[in-house]
DNA sequence: GTCTATATGTGGATAGAC
DNA sequence: GTCTATCCACATATAGAC
């Protein structure tokens, strides 16, 4: 079925460009990995770039969607923040969309970057929402500004996956997440 | 002269992994950027991962020069660790040693990834120490552990250059930045 | 030390048969 | 819709002349 060998191209995509990044992801590569013909894979798709584009607009919405389930839990504003960084995350595999940032064919196509920059900003709106709501719900220093601690924590987040994969270690991702919550005045006290 | 060639090469591979990363640098890239041509790009070097190998280890003594300059100034611990973070960086442009963690190619190779983890684990070390001295100073909270703290602050400075790419804004690096040290308690105030 | 020639695979895609 | 054939450029070297 089309939609079927769409959806495994796409699914596929996203995978690789994880793993490999825009520049390290070939088409030949994504047609052994899902098992879809050269012919298939191009009747379907217009080439790389608009695979491509398929697949980060899939892992930004995934992005979003993982993110609202933490925001929507029960509980103040400043414990839905918390439970969105500790949420569980493979740490050594990094961020499907943050890591793109750092692939220079992505940033330079708009239509590949577009995806990319919405979710970071929505991502931070996010935040920014709730950190304001925190600090009315007086769980938080009035001091801070919430637009650029949420800047700050978004950076924690994707800065912990780097650290992570430098050291070969998942628990430095969770080291940076705990020390950032401890000065947010939110830690395991 | 012979040093002098080597010196170029290397340089440009820096140059070359900083924009593109490893996967996206390719041999003649090198040779074009560089003006040296093949045969002497392989006469001095052994091929691409030998010329990596040396640029990436200078780039990553060139970290550690540039953080002991900040580590080093004048001022309370705290105030130390808030000059290297606010040191003049080229937000855009990220991180030429966090970069490389990204990059499946460099993490399979021990060779070229140990500089990496060398200096992740060295910049982590010297923070933690900075930060048990401010603690000692009075100058943090005592409740604050320096090596989560450390690890955070270094993924900050990781994920700011993430943040700033992803928004094409250089100033969401200084935001991020502004954001944790108002969390540190070293905020302009 | 540096140059040019050559080699083999892959990247990224088009063409046309089935 | 999917397959195979074909294409040209580039990636990553090696060989041997100068």
């Amino acid at each position: 079925m089309t939609a079927d060998t769409q959806d495994l191209l796409i699914e596929t995509t996203c995978e690789l460009l994880w793993e490999r990044g825009y520049v390290g992801t070939s088409p030949k590569a994504i047609q052994r990995r899902s098992g879809v013909g050269q012919g298939s894979m191009y009747h379907h798709f217009g080439g790389k770039a608009d695979l491509a584009r398929a697949a980060i607009e899939r892992s930004a919405a995934q992005l979003r969607a993982r993110a609202d389930a933490a925001f929507g839990a029960p509980g103040g504003a400043l414990e839905r923040v918390a439970g969105y960084l500790r949420r569980e995350r493979d740490a050594l595999k990094g961020c499907p969309v943050g890591r793109l940032t750092q692939d220079p064919d992505v940033m330079a196509d708009p239509l590949l970057r577009a995806p990319v920059e919405e979710a970071f900003a929505w991502l931070t709106g996010r935040l920014t929402g709730l950190l304001a709501q925190a600090r009315d719900e007086g769980a938080l220093r009035p001091g801070l500004d919430p637009a650029a601690t949420a800047t700050a924590l978004v950076a924690v987040v994707q800065g912990g996956y780097v650290v992570a994969r430098a050291a070969g270690s998942a628990e430095d991702y969770g080291r940076a997440i705990e020390g950032a919550l401890a000065l947010l005045g939110a830690g395991t006290d």
